[in-house]
RNA sequence: GGUUCGGUAGCUCAGCUGGAUAGAGCAACUGCCUUCUAAGCAGUAGGUCAUUGGUUCGAAUCCAAUCCGAAUCACCA
C-alpha cells in the first residue's frame, strides 16, 4: 500500500473512532504539502467539516492529535493550517522503503493481474513511408502496451496493415507508368519512399490530367472523376478484387519494397508486433456479420439493396454497412476484424490506437458492436490521439508538408552526434560505442519530445527549431542516468555490493526526503498511466524524479558524505533513483545510458 | 447547421474527480566548473488561466451563454 493510501486508511479509521463517522478512504483528499509549510502530506479536510459539525481547526487539532498518537509508526508530528492538517511522515517510513526497494527490479511492477489486453497501433498503408504523425502512433501503442504489462496485463501487440485499396493501386498504376522497371535497388532508394514517390507522381499527372480535361470545358468535379489516370486505377482495384495474375503480381512486388523499408524503420525506432494482420485477408470479414445482423433487426435494408444501421436514438446518424453491389466497407471489415481478434486472443480489453479524426467511426463500430452483442463489444476502447500538426497547419502527403519519419529520425541522430562531439565526452569510446550513444540520444529526444504531451491533445512540431536536448527532455533525463552510474563506477558500487542498514536517527535533509517521496510514487503513477492510458504521465513523473535528483546532486556529495550512514543513505538513493529512471524510460520505449 | 474536442507566460506544455500565493522547459537576464559528468545547479523577470455570468467557505478546474480554433457528420480508409 502507497504512503498516500497509508494516510486515508489511517485518516479514515481515525475519523470512524473519534466521531463514529464512516468516510470511504478513497473521498479523503491527501496531497504533497506545499514547501511553505510543515510537514510532508496534507488531509483537506473541509468536505468533512459540515457533516461533523467541527470547525477546521478543531477537526484538524483532533483528528492530528488522535493520528500522532495512535499512528505513530506513520506520524511523528502535525500542524493545522485553516483547514488543511499537514502531517510529518516518519522517517522510519521512507528508510524501511528504500531498504526494502532500492534493488528490487519489480520495484513498480504489479502482479499478473490475469487479464488480456490488446493493443493495435502502427497501422501503415503500404503506398507511402512513415511520417510523424505515425512516429506519434506507435510510440505511444509500444509505450501503452509496455504500460500495460508492467501494471499486470498480459499484452497482444497487433498491426493491422492497410495493403489494398485504390490509393494501393495509384502508386501500382503510376509505377507501370512512368517507372520503366526502375525498382528500388536500381535507383538506390528505400523501398516505402520508392513507392511512395509514385504515389506523389500519381497525384502530379491526375491534376495535370485533370487540369487538361477543365482546358476542354469539363467542369471540375466532372474533370475529377473521368481523369484517365483514376480510371485506370480504379479498373485496376477491380483486377486486384478478380485476382488477376499480372495485378496480383506486381501488387506483391510493390508491398515487399515496402515492407523492406518499413522493417528498417521500426527496427531502427524499436518497433515490434505480436501478429500483423493484412487488410487484404481481412477486408471480407464481417459480411456473415452482416446477415446476421440483417435477422436480428439491428441492420435494414433499403429498396436499393444497401444494408444500414439506424443510430439516430443513439444520437448519431444512420450508417452503411454494405454497399448496393454486395461489397463492404471499411466499418464492416471492423466489425469483422473484431471479432476475429475475439476468436483467437479472447482478449478482456481491446485498444485502438488511432487518431481523433476517426472519433466518430469508433464510437459507431462499438455501439455496432454492442448491438449485434458480440463479447467483445464493451472492450473495444478507442485511445484516440491529437494529430501532429506544423506551424503552418496539417500535414498533408499530397503537398509535401509532411515530416518523414527517417529523415527526422536521422536528423535527430546527426544533432546527438554533433553536440555530443561539442562536449568532447566520448573520445575513449569505440565507433560502435559512439553509434549506440547516438541513437540511444537522437532516437530518445524524439520519443520523449512526443510522449510527454497528453495523448489526447493534438501538438505542434515547429522543423525549423530542432528538439531540444535540455531542460524537460529525454537527453536530461538520459544524462541523470549516466551521472549515477558514473558515480557508482567511481566508487566501485555493483549491484551485488551489500550496504549496511541504516539507521532510523539519521535524519534527512529536505532534498532527500523529497527524492524518497518522488521515488515512492513510481508504483501509483505506472497504475494511474495505465488506467488513464497516458504515457505522459509517466514521462512527466521521470522528468521530476531526475530534476529533484540533480538537485540534490548539486546540493549534497555521495562520496564525500558526512558520514557512513549518509553515505549509504544517498547511494541507495542513487541507485533506487538510476532504476526508477531506467524503468520509467523503459515503458516509454527509451534507452538510458551508463555513460554519455 | 448537428456532434465532439480545445483556448493557461513571447513559444511548447503541466495543473482540470473544486482546495493554501497557478507550475515546468525553451527564449531573455544574474551568478556557479581546483571537490561524485555544467546535456547541470541556484536565482531574476514574464499571467485579466479566451470573455461574461452563475454554483460555494473556496473556481484555471463545475454549470450556462458568447467569441475564437480544430475534427467529424462519405456507397474513402
Amino acid at each position: 500500500m502507497s504512503v498516500t493510501q497509508q494516510i486515508k486508511a489511517a485518516s479514515a479509521e481515525s475519523i470512524n473512532a473519534l466521531f463514529n463517522y464512516t468516510i470511504e478512504p478513497k473521498s479523503i483528499l491527501v496531497n504533497l504539502t506545499k514547501p511553505e509549510f510543515e510537514g510532508d502530506y496534507t488531509v483537506v479536510l473541509f468536505a468533512f467539516v459540515k457533516e461533523l459539525k467541527k470547525s477546521p481547526d478543531q477537526l484538524g487539532n483532533e483528528l492530528g492529535t488522535y493520528l500522532v498518537e495512535n499512528y505513530g509508526h506513520l506520524f511523528t508530528a502535525f500542524n493545522v493550517v485553516k483547514g488543511f492538517l499537514n502531517l510529518t511522515i516518519n522517517n522510519s517510513v521512507w528508510l524501511s522503503f528504500l531498504t526494502n526497494n532500492y534493488t528490487n527490479e519489480s520495484f513498480g511492477s504489479t502482479p499478473n493481474n490475469g487479464s488480456t489486453v490488446m493493443v493495435e497501433y502502427s497501422s501503415p498503408n503500404t503506398n507511402k513511408p512513415l511520417h510523424l504523425g505515425h512516429l506519434r502512433n506507435n510510440f505511444l501503442g509500444r509505450s501503452i502496451a509496455e504500460i500495460l504489462k508492467t501494471t499486470g496485463n498480459k499484452v497482444v501487440k497487433t498491426c493491422i496493415v492497410n495493403d489494398r485499396g485504390i490509393h494501393i493501386c495509384k502508386s501500382m498504376i503510376a509505377w507501370q507508368l512512368f517507372a520503366n522497371g526502375a525498382t528500388p535497388e536500381t535507383s538506390h532508394k528505400k523501398g516505402d519512399h520508392f513507392v511512395g514517390d509514385y504515389y506523389v507522381k500519381f497525384n502530379d499527372e491526375f491534376k495535370i490530367q485533370v487540369e487538361q480535361l477543365k482546358a476542354e470545358g469539363i467542369l471540375q468535379e466532372e474533370a475529377e472523376k473521368s481523369a484517365p489516370i483514376l480510371l485506370a486505377a480504379q479498373q485496376m482495384l477491380f483486377d486486384w478484387e478478380e485476382g488477376k495474375p499480372a495485378i496480383i503480381e506486381l501488387w506483391k512486388k510493390m508491398n515487399e519494397w515496402v515492407y523492406k523499408g518499413f522493417d528498417i524503420t521500426y527496427a531502427k525506432i524499436g518497433t515490434d508486433f505480436d501478429k500483423t494482420y493484412f487488410e487484404s485477408n481481412t477486408y471480407l470479414l464481417g459480411k456473415d456479420l452482416v446477415e446476421k445482423g440483417l435477422l436480428s433487426k439491428v441492420f435494414y435494408q433499403k429498396e436499393d439493396g444497401s444494408v444500414w444501421i439506424d443510430l439516430t436514438e443513439d444520437g448519431l446518424d444512420e450508417k452503411l454497412v454494405r454497399r448496393k453491389d454486395g461489397t463492404s466497407v471499411y466499418i464492416t471489415q471492423d466489425i469483422g476484424l473484431a471479432e476475429q481478434k475475439q476468436k483467437e486472443f479472447n482478449a478482456n480489453q481491446s485498444i485502438y490506437v488511432v487518431g481523433d479524426e476517426q472519433n466518430y467511426h469508433f464510437k459507431v463500430l462499438k455501439l455496432i458492436c454492442q448491438k449485434l452483442q458480440l463479447p467483445s463489444a464493451d472492450g473495444i476502447f478507442h485511445l484516440s490521439y491529437g494529430m501532429v500538426e506544423l506551424p503552418t497547419g496539417k500535414m498533408k502527403s499530397r503537398e509535401g508538408t509532411v515530416v518523414d519519419a527517417d529523415d527526422l529520425v536521422d536528423e535527430m541522430i546527426a544533432i546527438a552526434k554533433q553536440k555530443t562531439e561539442e562536449l568532447g565526452k566520448v573520445n575513449d569510446f569505440t565507433e560502435s560505442e559512439r553509434f549506440e550513444l547516438y541513437e540511444t540520444l537522437g532516437i530518445g529526444a524524439l520519443k520523449f519530445f512526443l510522449l510527454r504531451v497528453d495523448p489526447k491533445k493534438k501538438m505542434i512540431f515547429n522543423p525549423e527549431e530542432s528538439i531540444d536536448f535540455h531542460g524537460f527532455t529525454g537527453p536530461f533525463i538520459q544524462y541523470t542516468h549516466a551521472r549515477i552510474k558514473s558515480i557508482l563506477r567511481k566508487m566501485n558500487i555493483n549491484p551485488e555490493t551489500p550496504l549496511e542498514k541504516i539507521d532510523a536517527s539519521v535524519g534527512l535533509f529536505p532534498l532527500e526526503k523529497e527524492l524518497l517521496i518522488n521515488l515512492e510514487q513510481f508504483p501509483t503513477v505506472l497504475t494511474d498511466a495505465a488506467f488513464e492510458h497516458d504515457p505522459s504521465k509517466v514521462a512527466i513523473y521521470i522528468y521530476n524524479l531526475a530534476k529533484t535528483f540533480s538537485s540534490f546532486y548539486n546540493e549534497h556529495s555521495i562520496a564525500n558524505a558526512e558520514n557512513e550512514q549518509k553515505k549509504n543513505l544517498r547511494l541507495m538513493l542513487a541507485i533506487s533513483t538510476a532504476q526508477v529512471i531506467k524503468k520509467g524510460m523503459e515503458v516509454l520505449g527509451i534507452k538510458v545510458p551508463e555513460r554519455m
